[in-house]
DNA sequence: TCATAAACAGTAACCATTACCAATAAACAA
DNA sequence: TTGTTTATTGGTAATGGTTACTGTTTATGA
């Protein structure tokens, strides 16, 4: 008899995904929240957390975690593969990708190996600009 | 005639090291405080990461920063793969590894691509029996 | 139009990590 | 061995990203 919730569509997580899809650039929430308050002055930074987890979870964004550090968001959700520059944390898109070798063989004890994924790592042009 | 900066082998530094290299479970800073306490009671956290982050700097242990909401540590620097639990963050050591293909083809447009790395995700058996 | 509850804005709390600083102790020369 | 130098420490405060809470608003279906 669990009532099955609803989720709707407000304006506010309208906004999120159409500012997520109209960049290329892997915004992190605040950079979200910065994009999207230009549209929503209004906004909360608790709104633009709460939505990029549920839209991840449904499934419509990528969230792309790495630990210790801020997450980043990508609207983009066919496959492909991402760089992150190693000193500033920007990440970029991968444009001929690798194909990841078979994975099968791989063993860990005490885990169940479920998936694979090649990560790139670098330098972003205005950090090597800086250098 | 700038003075190179002398490194000292303290104690802490010391053991730090040791529990880390005596152990498979790629703990957390925290986790880290925990088994160097139990030696060095008086130790502080701050003294962990900060032992942590420069041990990582020369190159005598990894800091492991794959997905998840804390940074972890390897004693072992040999090369290896890991996986991750993908539902209580653990990581394990993959044994035979996969062969990472060429990756000199990879492009991404305003990014300098360095280094490529396979990373797993599954479920550790803790988590798979507790399902 | 109304009733319901999902979602909101605003704000406080949380947690991992980093920064600060006076006191301590490695390392090296005398 | 002793003294001097200064990297490192313990203790604690601050920071920064994220999550939780709460009374109010609003999407949605009747």
């Amino acid at each position: 008899m669990t009532q099955q919730q609803q989720t709707r569509m407000t304006k506010q997580r309208m906004v999120i995904l159409e500012e997520l899809r109209n960049v290329h650039s892997h915004p992190t929430a605040d950079e979200v929240y910065g994009m999207v308050r230009q549209r929503l002055p209004r906004i909360s930074l608790g709104t633009v957390y709460r939505n990029l987890d549920l839209l991840a979870e449904s499934g419509d964004i990528l969230k792309l975690e790495s630990a210790g550090s801020q997450k980043r968001f990508d609207g983009n959700v066919t496959p492909h593969q991402h760089v992150r520059c190693t000193q500033c944390g920007r990440v970029g898109d991968v444009m001929e990708p690798v194909r990841l070798p078979d994975i099968t063989g791989a063993r860990a004890p005490g885990f169940i190996i479920l998936s694979g994924r090649i990560e790139f790592e670098g330098v972003c042009e205005a950090c090597a600009s800086k250098n």
